[in-house]
Formats: C-alpha cells, structure tokens, sequence
DNA sequence: CAGTGAGCGAGCTTCCGCTTGACTT
C-alpha cells in the first residue's frame, strides 16, 4: 500500500516524478481541470451572489474515480498541482471532489522538475491559497459571462453558432484593423541611390566598395540631376569609423516564441509546432512545451555549460539566467528546453527532429558568450555635391560566440543591408567610380499577421495563455472571422537609372510587391462582428481589457478584493448592454444599401445570411419576391459596386443552347459552373462567368465528359444506375448518389452484377469492423 | 460538391484555461 500520493496535472510529469521520489510515493495525474461550470447551461446562479455550479468533467469521470480510489488507500495526499492561478484552482477542485479532508493532505509547488526541487516541496508544504482560488473563480465566471451572453446576441443578430469572448473578439479586432490600416495606407515612392567604387590598396590588391547614398530622392529629376552630377564628380574617402559592439543571444523558448522561430525558421503553423512539441515532450526530449517563462534550472545550465564547453570549449560559454518580462506571466514551469544536452539528435519524424534541434540550439546559444562584432562605416564625399554622402556599412564578426550555432530570425521581412568586410581604407583615399544606380522603391505597408505574429502580439497585451495559443487561431478560423491564405502580390513597374561611363541609362523593370505567405485575413463575417461588438460592447473589445480585469484578479488573490465583488461591479455594467443589443430594431449586421436597380428602380442591398455575404434585389416585404446572388471569392461586402451586385444578380445566365437543352452559367458555393442536363462542369480559374461563351461551355462539357470515362471501371446493362469508379480514395461503387466499398478480397474490373448487387444490399460505405 | 438567404419557429449553437486520448471516414 502506498503510504503517500501525489496529485499533478500531467501524466508525463508524473512518471518524472515518482523516478525522483522513489519508495511510499505513489504519483498520478489529473489531466488538467476535472471540474467546471456545465457545459451547456450558463451555471452561474447570477441572483445568488453569483453562486457557482461546478460538475465532474463526464470525460474525466474515471480518472477521478481512479484518483478516489488512490485517496482512499493512501495516509497523505500531496497536491502539487502547477504553481500558479490554475493550478491553485485544480488543487482546490480535487480537494474538494476528493474529499481529501478525511486525511492528512498538504499543498506544495515547484517551477521546475528536478530531484532537488521536488524534495524541498515536499519539506514545505503549505495549505490550498484560497484567494488565488477565487481569482481563478473570477477569471472563469468572467469568462463565462461574457462568452455566453455575448455569443446569443451574435446568433439573434447575425447568425447562428458564431461566438464571442474576452480574447477571441479582441483577437479578430486586431486583424480587421491591421487589414483597415493597409486598405488606407498611402504608398509613397522615392529613389534609392548606391554606387559601386573601386580602387587599390597599399598592397596593390584591387577592391570593391558597395555604398549607399545617405538621402533618397523624392522624384526622378532630382535623382537625373544627381546622376549628372556625378558623371564628372570625383570620389574622397572622408572618414573611416570603427566601432565595437557586442551581441547578446536571446533567452530560451517560451510557447509564443517557440512558435514564432519555428513559424520563421521552420514554416509550421501554430498548431503544428505544438503537436509536434507534444510529441517530443512525452517522448522525454524536451521540457513542458506550454509555458510562459524563460527560467532554467540550475541543473539546466550546468548541463548546458558542460555541453558547450565540450562542443565549443570554454571561451564559449557564458551562463545567464534570463528574466521573464511578459504581461501576466505566471511561470509554473521551466522554459522550453531539451532534458539531455547531450541528445545532438532524437528519433522521431523529419519534423520532429527539427524542432529539437531548434530548441536545443537556442537553449544553448542562451548559455553562449556574446558574439564580438565590429563595425565599420566608411563615408565617401561627391566633389560636385558637397551635400550628399554615400555611405558603407561593414560588419564583422572577431568572436562568433552564440552565433556559432543560432541567430534569431525577425518579422520584417526587409531585405537587410549587406553587411560584409569592407576593404582597408584611409580617409583621403581617392575612389574610382564604376557604377551608380537608382532604384524606385515604395514605402512598406504594413505587414498582416501570420498565425505566429498574431501570438506575439497577444502575448504582449497580456491576452491568453500558453495552453491557448493555439486553439485561439482556430477558433477564429472556424468561426470563418478570419482566413489563412497567400496575399498575391501586384505588380508593379519600377524605373531604374545607371550611370556608367558617361552614359546614364533609363529603364522600367517588372516587380512583384506585397506578396505574403499564410497571412490571417478578416472575412466579411469577421468585419461585420467586430464592428457590431465594438459599438454596442466597447469595454470588451478594448486591447486593455484584459490587462484592467488581470489587475483586479491581482487584488483577489492578495485578499484585497472579494471575487463576488468584482463580478458584480462588472456584469451590473455588462448585463444591460446584453439587453439593450438584444432588443435592437435595426437592421441586422453589415447590411448596407448599394442603390437602385436603373432598369426596375428596385433597392439592391448586401446583407450577411447563413451561407455567407449575398446581394439581394428587392424588398422582402414586397408584393414581389426579392431574388438573391452569393457574393463570388474575391469581392469584398464593403467595396462591392451596385454594378458589380447587378452582374451576380444576372445569373444563372443562358450562354446557348445544345440541341434543345439549355446550357447555363451559374456561381455557386463550389464557384461559378455549367449547368446542362442536370449535370454541373465547374469553370477554370481563367474563365470568366460574365462572358463566357456556348465554344467554351462545350469544352468544359466534353472535359469533364473525358474524366468521368476515364475513371469507370465498369458498367452494367442490367442496371445503368450501378458503376463501379475509380475514385480519389480508390475503387468504389456508385448507386443512386450512395457509395459502397469493394470487398478487399475482389478485384474491381472483376465484379459481376450479381457481386455488385450483394455489395449494395449489404448497405452503404459503413465499416462496421469488428475489433 | 452545386441553385440556399424572408417567413412558421422546435431545439441547437457559445466562453477561457488546464490536460491528453480516440468509438471512425
């Protein structure tokens, strides 16, 4: 029988410990929370004080039944949940549940999971902190509050299953306006002037020097008189200046910042990093991946320092511990980092691999001497311009310290300077000119959100938590409030001059700008919420929001507050506004007049309905029934023209007729299609559902004609309802819009009708396999 | 894969933060 037993949140965790407590103790876990308000219902007794209705996780209902049969057998039970506002809570539901009163139980913490740490919890421990519990109480009744109440205004008013909450709508609100500031940023344009110099050394060895103008140049007369100018100019070295400088590596991973370098580094997605990361913790590879602190343990970084110092040598390793600055950090855990330096590489998948040695290699180069650098900026004065300057930027490294083995990438995708060694030069050395050229080049707008950025960004507002990262940039891609996709870029014509020689050439080159990768966009949908939520619920959607409750939660847990105090001042505020936004009359949200039809006078509007954004011809109340058009992909609610609306409201549209059957063009969920003979055949990218012609629908018809033969197997005389096709998952067999599977043991060119018919009459695609 | 959107109005949806499995196409 086992004398002791602990309680944590993680089941890795667990067998990490009991190894460390070895004999009487006895280590399960809780897999996080057990017990929270009711799924369905609001389970707050708002007239009670806010009284609370807490129920068992169903899901979780044998792991409590397990823990309660442990409680039962054990003297001691040692609750060493996470040390932080969640964790408090988890201990204070299990004592509850488990009604651990009824023995000796005790509450202790530790931050990191070492031999050392463990026994000295163990040797303070201390009683459940109730006023962190009832700031956990706070936070979740918040919570619930505004989600649940929120969310039914958004169905009555918008449409159903839709949410809202305390981070997800702010978290929605930062890509609409990050996609408002780029719609109304104004590109300005100037020249970049950087000439090419050459000249040789004491030595006699030949150089290269590549300098920059230190002005750019509005227009291009002002670049064309400069180019002039330094037609006959000639070339000083005036000054030479070198600078030491020192670089610092920065701290180990934290969620956010795991996820930002392997979204940079890597190209992972959010969610990909943590599954892989998961995967590598329960592997024992790394640390817990979901935490916001960038502390190592002692042990950490003497391990560290050993590894570097056998890899690199001494002069390498410089040990720091680094300090979390993060808003509302809570820091139960360790950073992220590898359990065994000594592991250079791990099994595992491809990926896998990667994102160890990415977290391996940052911890490390955390514990690594700075890197030395110097640098060296050179000016070059103009004879015929004594105003002007070009200058070069050199950079190079005495001590690569950290930089040996990692350098932390950045958002700014700016193409960087080019730092490279610059030739030995004196001040009053004459330059050869070879070339200078000026480049147009448009003021940078700004840059949308990846999945990773938005992370960062709400970290900094202190919105979220590690554990919630993730399951936030879903969220608002299955509510369809925002969009992962490529921005594609235009393309513009950009006019370049060269000097060389004498001669000063002039040309325009094609360049691509504003391309993006997997950027967050905002939908209609997301657009039309946001605005919805900021005029009728402007505390919520206030970036500070979060930060103001934090502080109050600050002041329950220091006993300062009551939580029921605060919930009330907050929902007598919050409550009326529900009210007042459920009872509006006005018109639902995002709707917006375009114009009257000039043929039939008739009002056009566009208006969000349960499929999406639609245009819609015609009063609902008239005597006449309003016809209605989806709005295609592409076109945007705010900036659709009543022209633009006209053109959707054309469709279906008859493009001819084959035979006496006719043929039509339409836009549907799927995209713009044929229709004919009851058939669809969906249009080409390149085609155009506004003009497209009988020539082109043939094609398209004949296409598809082609692709469907070429994937029938079979056919039957007996029954020409019954094929067997070759599809995207394999051989099936096609009946009356059913599907069936072929027997593993038959051949489908094969099958006879008799086979095709039993198959059928054993029912459609439904495995039933037995285990 | 495919044409909806108003209106009758049952019964459903929803929050954030802890943690991992799993009945399957």
């Amino acid at each position: 029988m086992a004398e002791n037993l602990v309680i944590v949140e993680s089941p890795a965790k667990a067998k990490t410990i009991e190894k460390f407590l070895g004999k009487g103790f006895h280590v399960l876990s809780s897999f996080g929370h057990i017990r929270d308000l009711s799924k369905k219902k609001l389970g707050i007794d708002v007239d009670k004080n806010y009284l609370p209705n807490y129920e068992v996780d169903p899901a979780k209902k044998k792991q409590v039944a397990a823990l309660q049969k442990m409680v039962n057998e054990s003297d001691v039970v040692w609750l060493a949940t996470d040390e932080d506002r969640e964790g408090e809570a988890i201990a204070w539901h299990l004592a509850e549940v488990l009604n651990v009163k009824k023995k000796k139980s005790y509450r202790i913490t530790f931050n990191e999971i070492t031999k050392d740490a463990i026994q000295n919890a163990i040797k303070n421990p201390r009683e459940i902190n109730i006023a962190l519990v009832d700031a956990q109480q706070a936070r979740r009744i918040l919570d619930r509050l505004v989600g649940f109440e929120l969310s039914p205004v958004l169905w009555k008013k918008v449409k159903p299953k839709l949410s809202a909450g305390r981070v997800q709508s702010v978290a929605v609100r930062l890509i609409v306006e990050k996609e408002k500031e780029i719609k109304e940023f104004q590109s300005s344009s100037y020249f970049r002037v950087t000439a090419v110099f050459s000249g040789k050394d004491k030595n006699g060895k030949p150089f290269e020097l590549k300098a920059e103008l230190q002005k750019n140049f509005q227009d291009i007369e002002k670049t064309r008189k400069f180019l002039e100018l330094c037609k006959d100019s000639s070339f000083t070295v005036t000054d030479v200046i070198t600078k030491p400088s020192v670089k610092s590596p920065a701290p180990p991973f934290t969620t956010s910042t795991l996820q930002q370098e392997a979204s940079r580094k890597l190209g992972f997605s959010v969610s990909q990093t943590m599954l892989l990361a998961q995967k590598l913790y329960e592997s024992g590879h790394i640390t817990y991946m979901r935490t916001d602190s960038v502390h190592l343990s002692n042990m950490a970084i003497a391990a560290a320092k050993n590894e570097i110092i056998s890899e690199f040598g001494e002069e390498y390793c410089k040990t720091r511990q680094f300090q979390t600055k993060s808003k509302g950090a809570q820091e139960a855990h360790e950073a992220i980092r590898p359990t065994y330096f000594d592991r250079k590489t791990i099994t595992g998948t491809s990926n896998e691999k990667r994102l160890y040695d990415l977290i391996r290699k940052r911890t490390m180069a955390s514990q690594m001497a700075d890197a030395q650098i110097l640098k060296t900026v050179i000016s070059v004065s103009i004879s015929k311009s004594p105003d002007q300057m070009f200058q070069a930027h050199g950079e190079t490294i005495q001590f690569e310290g950290f930089l040996k083995v990692y350098r932390e990438s950045s958002d700014d995708e700016q193409e960087s300077p080019e730092n490279m060694m610059l030739p030995p030069l004196k001040p009053g050395q004459e330059l050869n000119r070879e070339t200078i050229n000026a480049l147009k080049k448009f003021s940078q707008q700004p840059f949308r959100f990846t999945e990773a950025s938005l992370v960062k960004k709400l970290e900094e507002l202190g919105i979220g938590r590690p554990s919630t990262y993730a399951p936030i940039i879903s969220t608002i891609q299955d509510r369809g409030y925002v969009e992962k996709g490529d921005i594609q870029g235009v393309e513009r014509l950009v006019e370049t001059l060269v000097l060389k020689g004498s001669q000063i050439k002039e040309d325009k080159k094609k360049e691509t700008i504003g391309f993006e990768k997997a950027k967050l966009k905002p939908t209609d949908m997301g657009k039309a919420v946001t605005e919805f939520l900021l005029a009728h619920f402007p505390e919520i959607m206030n970036y500070q929001f979060t930060a103001s409750v934090e502080k109050e939660f600050d002041r329950i847990a220091e006993g300062k507050l009551m939580w029921q105090k605060m919930i009330d001042s907050f929902y007598k505020k919050f409550h009326p506004q529900v009210s007042v936004a459920m009872e509006l009359k006005e018109k639902r949200v995002g709707e917006r007049l375009l114009g009257n039809d000039p043929q039939s006078g008739l009002p056009v509007y566009v208006k969000i309905g349960r499929y999406g954004p639609f245009v819609q011809i015609g009063e609902s109340q008239a005597d006449e029934k309003p016809r209605f058009a989806s709005l295609p992909k592409g076109f945007d609610m705010d900036s659709v023209t009543l022209e633009q609306a006209m053109s959707f409201l054309a469709f279906p549209r008859e493009v001819g007729k084959i035979g006496n059957e006719p043929v039509t063009v339409n836009i549907g969920r799927f995209g713009p299609y044929i229709y004919f003979e009851k058939k669809y055949f969906s249009l080409a990218k390149t085609d155009n559902p506004l003009t497209i012609g009988l020539p082109r629908a043939k094609e398209l018809i004949s296409e598809k004609r082609v692709r469907d033969e070429q994937n029938i197997i079979l056919t039957f005389t007996e029954d020409p309802e019954i094929k067997v096709l070759n599809g995207k998952y394999g051989p099936y067999i096609s009946y009356l819009k059913g599907n069936y599977k072929i027997p593993r043991d038959k051949k489908p060119e094969n099958l006879t009708y008799a086979d095709v018919k039993e198959i059928i009459e054993k029912g459609p695609v439904k495995s039933k396999r037995k285990k």
